[in-house]
DNA sequence: TCTCTGTTTAGACATATGTCAAGACAAGGT
DNA sequence: ACCTTGTCTTGACATATGTCTAAACAGAGA
């Protein structure tokens, strides 16, 4: 099977600039559409955005496992199920050293969300 | 699992100031995480983007549903339901005007949204 | 090696979601 | 009035999602 499509992708998840115009200011093309929506399904879920949160607001950048469950009031399952939607999402990247394992955010997709619901206040335009 | 309204939103989303400072810089408080969830979740499907951002980057600030529909491979209701979600979510606004109803995106929330996640180059920090 | 603690995986279950076909509603034109 | 066209609602369905318990896995210490 030639797959030999794809050998650049669409949309670079670890670019540092921001991948794609402002979605108000030219129609997202159904490709990066794909890309980007799974992230911020990830973000739709309460939780999960506190989660995501609270690792990349952590002090050093990241947040054990052991520090995240005691904040809600679900099952460690359940937080460890979150927690790799986000790592599948993207989001974030996580290690284990010894007995813990850390969560880290990827500033670079999240720059990449937030660029594409930028609006430059010319463009906002009427009202 | 109990989906609880919120009757007084604790964030106002017609706000033209950012709700709150970027997720990476603070802990978001779980009420404005129960809040901009929905919003985040809406922008979760690859269609949903997709008209999110037709809408937004329409010429006059507004779109038709007649302009959207033909640019998916899905049905008039699918389509129909798809808006009312983000509607639901707070991230457009529908008129009707005649026959046709018109779409408009609601920047103030764009705005807040994009400001969650950014990231300032000082915070970003380590790496 | 055995055990203890921290984390993830595997199933199971109820609910939510995306989609469609069929029908209802809205506005204009005949 | 009637029909036509555009949009939304309803009801149905298969699949996805959030949560749990039970079990597996990973290290650290004894």
């Amino acid at each position: 099977m030639p797959k030999r499509q794809a050998p650049i992708p669409l949309v670079d998840l670890d670019a540092d600039a921001p991948c794609c115009p402002p979605l108000a200011q030219r129609r997202v093309p159904a490709e990066t559409a794909a890309i980007l929506a799974p992230a911020f399904k990830a973000l739709g879920d309460p939780v999960r955005l506190q989660l995501m949160s609270m690792i990349a607001s952590a002090d050093g950048g990241e947040a054990c496992v052991c520090d995240l469950t005691p904040a809600f009031d679900l099952t460690g399952p359940t937080i460890s199920h979150h927690l790799k939607t986000l790592r599948e999402a993207g989001l974030v990247d996580a290690e284990r050293r010894g007995t813990w394992v850390y969560y880290r955010a990827r500033p670079q997709i999240l720059r990449q969300l937030a660029g594409l619901l930028s609006i430059e206040p010319t463009a906002a335009a009427q009202r």
